[in-house]
DNA sequence: GTACTCCCCTTACGTAGTAAGTCAAAGCTT
DNA sequence: AAGCTTTGACTTACTACGTAAGGGGAGTAC
């Protein structure tokens, strides 16, 4: 089951130029037709699904053909990783306060990660530099300098934010995948999942246990509000603009 | 240079128990010489390198043999995996608030994360159900409950620092790893590979700009510290034991 | 017509995980 | 000691992957 997820890479597509002009005519390929392609059969059949050959298939053409358009397998994953992330609700809302706002595009980040699975395990593999996510963080800098930090320490506290976001929907996404995968409901999930849990840990982890035993199918919805609230207090608590 | 991370899991190999008794005689192989040795391999080569056949070459053995003792790839990289966490420190130092302790732990487990980076790669794909991982949370949800959290909201605080702090570390490794690869210094990556960034931002992101363009050779160990100044701040705020 | 560029194609290579089956030696039963 | 079972390694082979290399046809420019 093991599936090609790359290595973290920095040499980013972002970073090579386009070098390739525009299609002239109505081709029936191009590099957003096949980043849209992509995205599709990430959603529908999951990371592990897309493959070079399955991508083609889906578009009707032959493997080698994208080559034309995308310089490697990774390309095609780190443009389709930006691409979700430009479903992202950017827009400033001036009745807000600023900490509303990060609560606002926090959630929405985690909104697409759980609508998009696979970007969440991208997210770890690709240096976040494409278009939409450098705008999501210079929107959550701007915000965060709106709290009161100095620039260089909103920029760290944006960062911060975002690695939170990220983990703690790498977190969900695992079970989100799970169910999918064996088409079980949240609580066949913690009948044969969750039990024998408990029952390695047997008495040796008490807290883990007493929570996990409690957490039952997971208020991911509270937990995240919790971990939210928590670090926007941490927030309000270091900047200088205390509310 | 796609590598094979595995897709999240949740049947984890923790999950179902040994069936397999320990070796009778003084066998050349068993599974924590294979463990043992998928670490050493993952450490000197990285995830992309550590194949079956690779890893059984490491023994001195034929690539099925493993199989015996393991019943997939994936299972030897979630035992790699809770070996790497079984570095961490979490005796109880009892002349430290439980602030200064969970810094301590997190600095820890940011220092096992950067010298196996392979372990932020996994730790996205894997329930951290392992003993060591278990223990992790455990000791964290413990300290949380001395800064005054209720038991529930000790586990989360617990989870959300895991979170950042290994959110944090999948950054830092990705610039490791590239330096690694490339056999640079963090002066010439910034040479070769900030500056394309900045070309590429051009006007757009006057901040991402600005903070790329002072952030340097990342401080990696300040951004740390703010980073976790300032979740500890939040759980400060938010338990109810104030200091 | 000739040349050139664009874009999609076929073929093929090397490597991956692992299913399936084989077989020698060690251990247990009687 | 003889025979049976279990253990732990081996070999072979299948399917799928990313992509290097190169072919060829259509459209355009002179």
């Amino acid at each position: 089951m093991s599936r090609n997820l790359p290595e973290p890479r920095l040499d980013s597509i972002w970073l090579s130029r386009p070098a390739r002009r525009p299609p002239s005519g109505q081709n029936p390929l191009s590099r957003d037709q096949i980043v849209a392609a992509a995205v599709r059969l990430l959603d529908r059949e999951g990371l592990g699904a897309l493959s070079m050959r399955r991508l083609a298939a889906e578009l009707g053409v032959a493997a080698m053909s994208l080559y034309w358009h995308v310089p490697t397998k990774d390309a095609v994953l780190e443009f389709a990783l930006d691409e979700a992330f430009g479903e992202l609700d950017l827009t400033p809302k001036p009745d807000a306060d600023w900490g509303e706002q990060i609560e606002h595009i926090s959630q929405d980040l985690r909104r697409i990660i759980r609508e998009h699975p696979w970007t969440s395990q991208l997210a770890g593999s690709f240096a976040l530099v494409g278009p939409n996510s450098l705008a999501m963080h210079e929107q959550l800098t701007v915000l965060a300098e709106a709290g009161g930090f100095a620039p260089p320490d909103a920029y760290r506290a944006a960062g911060t934010l975002v690695n939170f976001v990220l983990g703690f929907a790498a977190d969900e996404v695992k079970w989100i995948l799970k169910m999918r995968e064996t088409d079980l409901q949240p609580d066949d999930i913690k009948e044969i999942w969750l039990s024998p849990v408990l029952e390695l840990v047997g008495g040796a982890y008490p807290r883990m246990r007493a929570n996990l035993e409690a957490g039952e199918s997971r208020a991911w919805d509270d937990h995240f509000e919790f971990g939210l609230s928590f670090m926007i207090a941490g927030m309000r608590a270091k900047g200088t603009k205390k509310n």
